[in-house]
DNA sequence: GTGGAACGGAACGCTTTGTTCCCCTTCACA
DNA sequence: TGTGAAGGGGAACAAAGCGTTCCGTTCCAC
């Protein structure tokens, strides 16, 4: 994480290197609780001048669009991670444990679409969604998954849970444990009756990727 | 409903009245939507100018007041209903589907805090929240809902399924649908182990009656 | 001592938005 | 049929918010 900042660089050059976290930690925060913060609100919470933002990004969609990205590689990189594990049903909840502890879907999904996606972001999202796809197939396969989930489901269940928000952070982390909980639960329900409603299906959430007017 | 509008009122009164109802309805589907959005963006829903917005009140603020308000007594009103049925479970469910089915939620919740609150609705707030615990409570002693719940779980089940959204408003509402028989269906599991972290207390979600900075 | 990298923050211009105002249409009533 | 007022459309206005630029300053490597 911090590799960069830690580099033997003298002096100044070290301070800028450790901004550039300071200044990604800042962001992420700031966006986190409001997609359409201004660029004012990073600076102060970074405790920097606009200066040290603008150096760094050409411009404020740069800046969120490093920001999802960075959330979309999280998101595949524990998807990995769960898949390596033996347990099925561990590693699906566990999985979304991670994800909805580091609200990473915020980030992918209430950011994207105030920017033009690239491409490269665009293949990481169906990479995403395949990983997505293997863990649920895995998980109902080992039977512990509910019959009648379907993939989609989940982008209910972290979008349940991206929803909890209170002023304090830890109190937010403890509160969505708790949905979640409420969730997994039911969705590790094999022997309750059908979910209602058809299933929600990829289209339901294709227009988060799709540039707004 | 449509009672004002209705009445034997000749020509222009009629018509004037029937607006009454239609920039209500597009007022609340358009905040609904974005609670910050723009007036004009309600008038273009509405299908009228803006004088026939300003003519109805004094300025946004009290519009977003009025739309609040209904939510809040739409609240009140059907947990009074809820209360009249026999059944406990049944009307603990029950309710949380109605509310859930008319986005009782965002209304009340996501628009307070944009504008200062009468008197009269924080009145009204404090007797939606024992009309609440009342609800809960009788529902724990017919020992349908698990053991560990508390009140202030329905804010966190609520707010869960407000959050699931879609363009389309029946597609929405069938998620929501599904996304609430997870979280009932957890509810109702009385036997399961207890839900994770300490439970949601009322100062958890006070701060959204509070004036923001 | 000096050149330049890093920075702070005021200033600028653009967009958005709440509100006002002028003028037109419609209709009850004389 | 003439008329006055209510209802309404939408351009116009002023204020606020925002992204971005730019200029002066600080600090370090050499």
């Amino acid at each position: 994480m911090s590799s960069p900042a830690e580099t033997g660089l003298p002096g100044r050059r070290r301070q800028a290197a450790q901004n550039d976290q300071v200044i990604l930690d800042a962001a992420r925060e700031v966006f986190l609780a409001d997609p359409k913060a201004p660029v004012q609100a990073v600076a102060k919470r970074a405790g920097v001048g606009i200066s040290a933002l603008y150096r760094r990004y050409p411009g404020k969609e740069d800046m969120l669009r490093r920001l999802c990205h960075d959330g979309l590689r999280r998101y595949i990189a524990e998807a990995e991670a769960a898949l390596e594990q033996p347990d099925a049903w561990a590693a699906f909840t566990g999985f979304l444990d991670r994800v909805v502890e580091a609200d990473v879907h915020s980030l992918t999904v209430h950011l994207a679409g105030t920017f033009t996606p690239t491409p490269e972001m665009f293949e990481d999202s169906q990479r995403a969604a395949a990983l997505a796809r293997d863990l649920v197939d895995r998980a109902r396969r080992s039977g512990r998954l509910r019959a009648d989930a379907v993939v989609e489901d989940l982008g209910l269940v972290l979008e349940g849970c991206a929803a909890i928000r209170v002023p304090d952070a830890g109190r937010t982390r403890e509160l969505r444990r708790r949905v979640l909980a409420m969730m997994v639960e039911s969705l590790g329900h094999s022997g309750a009756p059908d979910l209602p409603g058809p299933p929600p299906h990829g289209g339901d959430f294709a227009w988060r990727w799709q540039q707004r007017p």
